[in-house]
DNA sequence: TTATAATTTAATCCG
DNA sequence: CGGATTAAATTATT
């Protein structure tokens, strides 16, 4: 099953007050090991197996880019892949790689409405089945009951035989 | 499964949806936020803004370490991080977020299986709902048709009568 | 401020 | 390419 993202756990109820202070991430690689680039497989591994890749941050504008290609096709062909990279000074590769991410993630969207729909399903079934419920006993009461019964065990003629008699 | 909301109370559904996302403008325009290296901001820099990070790849005898761990207790006080830190050869932060991302993991495994079981659930309704339907319409039958009225119309004693006349 | 839960993200591997 | 993973980054909460 793919990654249900569900977040069930949502747990959070009010929203408070949201106070933003950013923190100035003053993220650095203040240890650049850089260099060490690929010692492919099999290390000692100095912190393990180290394979120093690039991670990208794309900017507000690359990222609207990306978005409105997306809009316009999902799926790119080469030649719009270079294209794209070149306007956003980004290897082809990215290009691609982000749209794989892009279709994962709409799918995953999709999977979780799916869900609420399942839930809500469930939910009328319940309902409904209670219902149902309900009205069938009510019906098997009637249909046991002596009354109706002995009612139905003689027909009106006789009946009105008994009642009247010639 | 947190919100199943009974329609019937007004009752508060925690509404899990991701209240997030506020793009408070302010936030972004500084981009001249941290990095002062960064100094690109509307760059056009290399391949994006890249911040050369170093991807970690553990050995089977680190995994193996960190899921006995974690067996153990899935959450780690700062002592015990840096004592797994050191006997892996790896960083303290690492083995946080590797303990992040583990307990993140079991949570998503949960949610697959709360999927599972509310498939389950469901189907396991739609059975028991159809199977109450046909007995309640068959009750009704019953009661309403046309056979049945004619049928007790005559009572036995009348039938019998009909057939034998004495 | 520290900690950590939750979410997001770019990248990798496999079929 | 899709799907699953992953380590890391980011955001939010306490």
């Amino acid at each position: 099953m793919t990654g249900l993202s569900l977040a069930l756990a949502g747990t959070v109820v009010p929203n408070k007050k949201k106070l933003k202070l950013m923190k100035p991430t003053i993220n650095n690689n203040n240890e650049d090991k850089k260099k060490l680039f690929s010692s492919h497989h099999h290390n000692n591994n100095k912190g393990g197996d180290m394979v120093l890749r690039k991670k990208l941050r794309l900017t507000k504008e690359q990222s609207a880019m990306l978005e409105h290609s997306f809009n316009q096709h999902t799926i790119l062909n080469s030649a719009q892949k270079k294209s794209l990279a070149e306007q956003l000074n980004l290897k082809t590769r990215q290009i691609e790689v982000w749209f794989q991410n892009r279709r994962a993630r709409t799918k995953l969207k999709q999977t979780e409405v799916e869900y609420e729909l399942l839930k809500k399903r469930c939910q009328s079934l319940t309902d409904e089945n209670r219902r149902l419920k309900k009205e069938l006993q009510e019906l098997t009461a009637i249909k046991t009951s002596p009354t109706t019964t002995t009612t139905v065990a003689m027909c009106s003629s006789c009946h009105n035989k008994l009642l009247h008699p010639n």
